[in-house]
DNA sequence: GTGGTCTAGACCACA
DNA sequence: GTGGTCTAGACCACA
């Protein structure tokens, strides 16, 4: 997990978005044992108070579940995993075309970027 | 043009980035003149010292040229503008791509989650 | 370093042509590490911004790099050394030549000239 | 006759030197006539008081002679102007060594260098 | 009016 | 300490 914040935004909604980031792509796997509040908050550099408050948020969103005395737990629901998942990419994407159509590019013309940009690498 | 700057990133940046795009988006017309430094600079909130080192490199890239008390000059050369213009792209593609990646999405999963979401607009 | 400065040319440019001076004679030896920017305006009596726009230009130019917070330093590309002390070379060289023409002398004469000059020395 | 003057030097002495090149070149020819003060000075764009003073000091040179109520006259005296375009040669051979040494370059090589940057045109 | 230059001085990140 | 950025404001040449 690289934790990477800048000054800009609040960092605990900072701390969310790479929590989230975390449990969409997999690197946390459903239903797996997330490492402790204490043990993240040193390894990001922040106040546990702080990471504290972004997996209030997690659990709000119900990506995770605390069980009294083991721990907490990424959720096992894959399909809201995914579900988040694509609401991030749908966020992403439209800064995306957003941007491309800042440059002038048209709707067809966005797509046949990217495919060609795809098949590039 | 929406001068909307943030504190993270040098302003001169910033703003070379507004020009750039504001020209290859065809905002600015090739040939056409460019506001003066004073004016921009009043309309996006800056010292003109700071606007007036955007555009000097905006004119490093020769995407503009200067004329001594007549004012700038958005290049009449339409392949350059082309050329940087698709440099832009790639550069908000290549994040695009990152981005999604560490979302967990495939090359082609990537492809199609664009298809999709510009045929629903 | 004699920081001559006249009030003819714009003092940034004066301050670039006497840093690349000193580095393609070999005053500032490759890879050796330059003086801080404050440190020269002072000697030069001159407003550390100028001297930091010489810099950069300086720096465009690939003929030193910078390290923030430990300072910066002559390339250790000699090549590439070589090739703009043989490009200013040049441009002395054609002022001299023009002048030369103006006062009458022919491509022969100025030879013989230049010839006898070293020669007396 | 190109008049081009700068604010930096004393404007008599540039153009008491744009005159003796004119002399040194053969552009004014031995014992020909020379246009009159008044009309080289509104050429000039100066004071006619300020051509004269050139005057002056060409005619202590000797490069001139007035003979009253005909004009003045570029002496016939080709041994002097010799002499004089050797001094005004000698002065950018001058400038011209201090600049490429300054550049590092040795005496032979200097000679080389004029030797290929003739030949080249 | 236009662009170009320069200074003085403040403030920032980084190590 | 280092380099980097920005502002405020003065002054210049040119047309």
């Amino acid at each position: 997990m690289g934790w990477k914040l800048d000054s800009d935004r609040p960092i605990h909604v900072q701390l969310l978005e790479l929590l989230k980031t975390g449990i969409v792509s997999g690197e946390y796997e459903p239903g797996s044992k997330i490492p402790s509040v204490r043990e993240l908050a040193a390894e990001a550099g922040v106040n546990p108070n702080t990471m504290q408050r972004a997996f209030g948020e997690l659990e709000r969103l119900e990506l995770i579940k605390t069980e009294r005395t083991t721990g907490r737990f990424v959720t096992d629901d894959e399909k809201l995993i995914g579900l988040i998942r694509d609401d991030m990419a749908k966020g992403v994407l439209n800064d995306f075309v957003r941007d491309m159509k800042r440059l002038g590019f048209s709707n067809e013309s966005i797509l046949a970027f990217v495919k060609a940009g795809l098949e590039e690498e």
